[in-house]
DNA sequence: CTGTTAGCGCATTCAG
DNA sequence: CTGAATGCGCTAACAG
């Protein structure tokens, strides 16, 4: 490789113009320009990989008897297929995907836009839908919105662009507007949608019973001996949120549990920046004995405010979160949840893509379902009061 | 898409030969089969986008013209390649990478192979490179290990089947030989070393100064009043561990520190199962008042039994590890650190594979290099003894 | 069953 | 400067 002649450095190099016989080089470090001269630089041109023609030239075949039997469909003799077979593998032939892909129009390429990797849960949602898929011969390329719309826009039409056979997707809790899916949706490309689900599109999605698990969560508190039950979550403009929140509030109703307005808080800044509204919400005289948050991350946030407030965890505020967040099992005292079937999921959504992909042509046919899968509970220290 | 008629499940349709004028379909649900008329099928194909031919009809221009003026070579009127452009644009061209990709012998593809996502570490390496790779026209496969060198092997060798253009890695605490990444280099794929680097192999290397990381937390515990310092790691086949450990027992020396062969644990045990061994270790009547552990996660590991064992940590035990684990600033009490130049060793690693794939056929070149960024120490409560 | 041919979308000689 | 022709590796009609 190149190394810069004056500094050695090897990262900011660039050609420039050719002088006679030589390659010049420029150097961002040092900002001087050096030369080298081609006939030193012996391309060496890897052969990159043995093709189906050299399989039909070593076997004296045409090259689509080769393909045939790579394909395995039934229009070929066994016997010669058995042949091709063993000399392709012999010959360590390894089909060219990108060739493949221009002839069929497809990349064989998977995207999956998750809000986050470095979670427990999306990281396991990725590895369950990654299981099936390879299996499928399909790469993956992972995308981060990191909680942000306008990242989840830029992810999409990178994948757009790069063609991808279809997308699985969360949604940021931002997303309001789901144009830039059905963009994706017109190039016929499919969508599924998976952990974070909406109402907007015609699509498959997967996801926990986030209302039978809101329920399970809220119950748990009753149980518990929790009185004064608050819940804290995004607005009302995010799915999931009020499908938990309902759940919370049907089993409110079921149980004859006092509901009180002071304790619910339903604002999408609980999300983002929570921690003075956490702190002042805490601080009201008349404070809940146990909240339900939306997710674990807020439930984090309302631990660690309320273990600086002073207050008492399980005896005086009693917690539960939802996902199973890495952390939640080693904060401390550690937090209650609702854990999700994580690898399901992934796996479950990567399923239902794959049958959209295979299927892509077959028009007339709606197409349009909801997988809702069973959630667990997880009861920790934060929520250990009896 | 495809509904089973019977059972109405959308996941395990085969498609299962034709009948005359009709597809017939398998469903692995119900084990039935059923038939739905071909004619309904009206296939949509979706114009894949439009291409520079499209250009060149509506502009009356040769497509080679076309084709000059988007990779703007200077072989073009200026005049021309403003219009070109400038329709392009308008109509909504993107370049179709599968074609380029024939053409040119390139993927467009970087495989990142890492032991895991769900660690903030490795998705911020994942972040450093994506924002410099990106922006080259670079997509990512990214390959998780799990600590397994038999995944490494298998993502090795996958990627090299999807014709990568070249492969960032951080090898497993397992791996010892390698000869899977010998054999990319062989089919002229680039690999740089991140993180976790080896002495095997000669290309470039991005990883935070072990070394210097190493004496900067032996350091902090001696400052910190610790006397009986231990040290616990993976075996001596492990270069990253070897490193950390010289950096532990040259500062123990320059400080004239009593160095205690039996405080020293360097196993490969040590990364998997080591409960019971360090619980064996901590119950040794005579045993070290302060540790520097290899990894985060071995800190934790030595933090979590060092209570269950009422040990009081920082007065009885001092503990700092290496890498900045997610869960050690919320563990109780938080886990001091050495944290890494995350996004920086991400961003290097991007650079110098782009040097190499974008000289690789300079061969005559030498190139082997390896980048040291430096670390910084983060002093939380397990350290906290003055 | 098997071979021949024609592209898939594009970069790249080679002639103008 | 620009256009026509060639081929990257492979699949899919189309003929035997």
């Amino acid at each position: 490789m190149i190394k810069c002649l004056n500094c050695k450095e090897v990262s900011g190099i660039v050609k420039s113009g050719k002088s006679n016989g030589s390659q010049r080089y420029f150097c961002k470090y040092c900002k001087k320009y050096f030369t080298i001269k081609v006939d030193e630089q012996k391309k060496l041109k890897t052969k990159e990989g043995i093709t189906i023609k050299d399989i039909a030239q070593k076997l004296g075949l045409g090259i689509s008897t080769i393909s045939r039997a790579l394909n395995s469909s039934d229009e070929i003799k066994k016997e010669t297929k058995k042949i091709i077979l063993e000399t392709a593998e012999s010959m360590g032939y390894e089909k060219n995907l990108t060739a493949i892909g221009l002839v069929k129009q497809q990349s064989f390429n998977i995207g999956i836009i998750v809000p986050e990797l470095k979670s427990d849960f999306y990281s396991t949602l990725i590895s369950g839908a990654n299981h099936i898929l390879k299996n499928k011969g399909y790469r993956i390329y992972i995308m981060q919105s990191e909680e942000s719309y306008k990242n989840e826009i830029a992810n999409t039409n990178a994948l757009i662009a790069s063609r991808v056979d279809g997308i699985i997707a969360s949604t940021t809790f931002e997303t309001k507007d789901f144009s830039h899916f059905t963009r994706a949706i017109q190039k016929n490309i499919p969508i599924v949608f998976f952990s974070r689900v909406n109402n907007e599109l015609k699509t498959p999605k997967i996801a926990v019973d986030n209302y039978l698990g809101a329920c399970m969560a809220t119950e748990h508190l009753i149980n518990k001996g929790y009185k004064r039950i608050g819940y804290l979550g995004g607005g009302k403009d995010f799915n999931i949120g009020n499908i938990r929140y309902q759940g919370f509030y049907d089993t409110l109703r079921k149980y004859n549990i006092k509901f009180q307005n002071k304790f619910i808080l339903r604002e999408d800044y609980i999300i983002h920046n929570s921690s003075q509204y956490i702190h002042q919400y805490l601080m009201s005289k008349n404070r809940p004995d146990g909240v339900f948050t939306m997710t674990d991350t807020i439930g984090i946030e309302v631990l660690k405010t309320a273990k600086n407030l002073g207050i008492k965890i399980p005896e005086d505020l009693g917690i539960i979160g939802f996902s199973d967040h890495i952390v939640s099992r080693y904060i401390s005292p550690s937090l209650s949840t609702i854990r999700q079937p994580t690898m399901e999921i992934g796996m479950e959504a990567a399923k239902g893509l794959i049958n959209l992909i295979d299927n892509r042509d077959d028009i007339n046919i709606e197409f349009e379902y909801t997988t809702l899968l069973k959630p667990e509970l997880v009861a920790r220290d934060s929520t250990n009061k009896l």
